[in-house]
RNA sequence: CGGGGCGUAGCGCAGACCGGUAGCGCACUCGCUUGGGGUGCGAGUGGUCGUGGGUUCAAAUCCCGCCGCCCCGACCA
């Protein structure tokens, strides 16, 4: 391929948009293109390397047994209204109306379709079990997208789901589809991990994410070193601690001025203790009806948690105007003590804490020398936050590590959850219905060229693991009095892709330094640099990108 | 959605405070030059200054609205 013929406008300056490595360099080397937020055209060179990623997808998913199908984009309201979801996803839903008004939107992911698709097409165990997958754009109307084709709220995803006769089978097809990802992420080159992820809302059994080690990654991972659990932040499961009935204080609560200290950092350096001493009280709604989450100030609500944990659909934060009318005070000042209105939920670890600190539910007043138990009592304990480093590991107890890292896959036991609300079933062997049992799988394909970028790459460039780069040999013609260069470099170029080789040649009329800055940003694993000098010694000069280790070729 | 920043040629930016009709570097075109790590010289092309309105004799510049983009936050109790 001549690069002359080939739009990879390759840019000197970092463009002023770009945060991250991935980011820069992709737009840098003239791969991707931005149309608008999110949103982004995939130039000839950006192009093939997605198409590298989605080959090796289909090779290892065809291997698995999985087939290969292609759903619509646009799909029709009515089928996600059927699994509450046209509701349930909120703004992230890309809708449409069609001439006749109905209502439409751009699939997010694609269960309702496929299942659609298999309850009318399936009704014997003989059909089972199934996998279909696809290699599509996907919509979602990020609430913030960002670096590139990290978060884009158009891009391109393998989705496959697995359609199975029972529980063990469907387990039996997440298993060859972990392995499946295994080996994908592996050949393109990235060091992952693959670590367990809740199964949230949805239910099920079984639930990995692969991740991409960076220290760019949006997502926490929980670590243990000692028996190798690993976990997202999000997700990780915090175990309740045995209560150290020794450290009951026999202190009294007493109610004591904070003037204007609201936030956890004011109040307790006010105070002069520690955020771990001070339990905030935060107010949500879910869906509608007000509760109050006690945890330690030093810790974060994680939502999802609680979201399970109160079977809610829609959890937000309460507004100023509903915390003052639940707990008679300003925001800033809200506590567990006296409050009856509302069901108070608690964090396991606020049940450790003896001679807290609390929002007193009145205009600059703090309880202190609080003991749960004792000064109030929640409805429940539960884990609710985040892990943070040196949580104990919920396998081991052993203290946990926390790095981040970039969601590239991620596969997910269904089980029934979609069968039995789109009536999906099947006759067994008795004749009886049954419902399928599901599972589904997700693979980032840009995000996953992203990361590789991400992991990959030095000052001067991209350096491509070698399976997913967009050509495997770069030649570099320099400069051509003798018109020699020309005919020398045609000729290698032929003899190599003929080899199979996929050759980008730079016929370029350029300097030889412009050529040689624009190769290392691009990033092909190998340059051939064929000059007039090394040519009147019969030598081509062969150099490996990643390692700039230069052999000489007769 | 909240906060901050930005929007001037394909890219990176100056000009704005102090209003007088747009400039620099790179890229691009042509010529010469150079020819192994972004050559040098010369001549050019290219801009509704995001957009709509207002103030003014005059607006990139001052004022108001809108749009877009980037970053941070969405943990505030």
């Amino acid at each position: 391929m001549l690069q002359s013929r080939l739009l990879i406008p390759t840019l000197r300056d970092d463009p002023g948009e770009a945060e991250i490595v991935s980011h820069r360099l992709m737009l840098r080397a003239g791969m991707i293109r931005k149309v608008a937020a999110g949103i982004y055209i995939y130039l000839p060179l950006g192009l093939r390397v997605i198409r590298k990623v989605e080959q090796i997808i289909r090779r290892e998913l065809n291997n698995s047994g999985a087939q290969e199908l292609l759903m619509p984009i646009a799909s029709p309201a009515e089928l996600w209204q059927e699994t509450g979801r046209w509701d349930f996803y909120g703004k992230e839903l890309f809708r449409l109306k069609d001439r006749h008004e109905r209502d439409f939107c751009l699939g997010p992911t694609h269960e309702e379709v496929i299942t659609d698709l298999v309850r009318r097409e399936v009704r014997s165990y003989r059909q089972l079990p199934a996998n279909f997958y696809q290699i599509q754009t996907k919509f979602r109307d990020e609430i913030r997208p960002r670096f590139g084709l990290m978060r884009g709220r158009e891009f391109i995803m393998k989705d496959a789901y697995s359609f199975d006769a029972d529980e063990a089978g469907a387990m039996e097809s997440y298993r060859k589809m972990y392995d499946a990802y295994m080996a994908i992420f592996m050949r393109c080159g990235l060091n992952f991990r693959a670590v367990e992820a809740d199964t949230g809302l949805i239910g099920g059994t079984s639930s990995h994410e692969f991740m991409v080690l960076a220290d760019t990654g949006e997502e926490g991972i929980a670590v243990c070193d000692a028996c190798n659990y690993a976990a997202n932040v999000e997700r990780a499961e915090l175990k309740e601690l045995p209560l150290d009935m020794h450290a009951i204080s026999p202190q009294e609560k007493r109610l004591v001025p904070t003037p204007g200290q609201k936030t956890v950092e004011e109040v307790t350096q006010f105070l002069g203790v520690e955020p771990s001493q001070l339990l905030k009280t935060l107010v949500y709604r879910a869906d509608g009806k007000p509760v109050a989450v006690v945890l330690r100030g030093d810790h974060a609500v994680n939502e999802i948690k609680l979201k399970k944990l109160l079977g809610a659909a829609e959890l937000v934060m309460a507004d100023a105007a509903t915390v003052e009318k639940l707990t008679g005070a300003p925001v800033g000042f809200a506590g567990p003590i006296g409050l009856s209105e509302v069901s108070i939920v608690a964090d396991f670890t606020v049940k450790q804490v003896r001679d807290g600190v609390v929002g007193g539910n009145a205009a600059d007043r703090h309880w202190m020398n609080v003991t749960p138990g004792r000064d109030f009592v929640p409805d429940r304990y539960a884990d609710l936050r985040n892990t943070v480093s040196g949580d104990a590991c919920p396998r081991c107890s052993q203290p946990l590590r926390i790095v981040r890292g970039i969601e590239v896959g991620h596969v997910f036991m269904l089980g029934t959850k979609y069968s039995e609300k789109m009536r999906a079933t099947y006759l067994d062997q008795q004749g009886r219905d049954k419902f399928i049992v599901m599972g589904c799988y997700g693979i980032g394909v840009g995000r996953s060229a992203a990361a590789a970028v991400e992991q990959n790459h030095d000052a001067k460039g991209i350096q491509w693991p070698a399976p997913i780069a967009p050509f495997h040999v770069h030649i570099l013609a320099l400069a051509d009095k003798s018109g020699k260069v020309a005919a020398a470099a045609a000729d290698l170029e032929r003899q190599l892709e003929e080899a199979g080789i996929e050759v980008l040649l730079d016929d370029r009329d350029e300097r030889p330094g412009v050529k040689f800055n624009d190769a290392d940003l691009i990033g092909i694993p190998y340059q051939i640099v064929i000059g007039e000098k090394g040519l009147t010694l019969g030598q081509v000069e062969l150099k490996e990108r990643r390692t700039s280790i230069v052999t000489k070729l007769a």
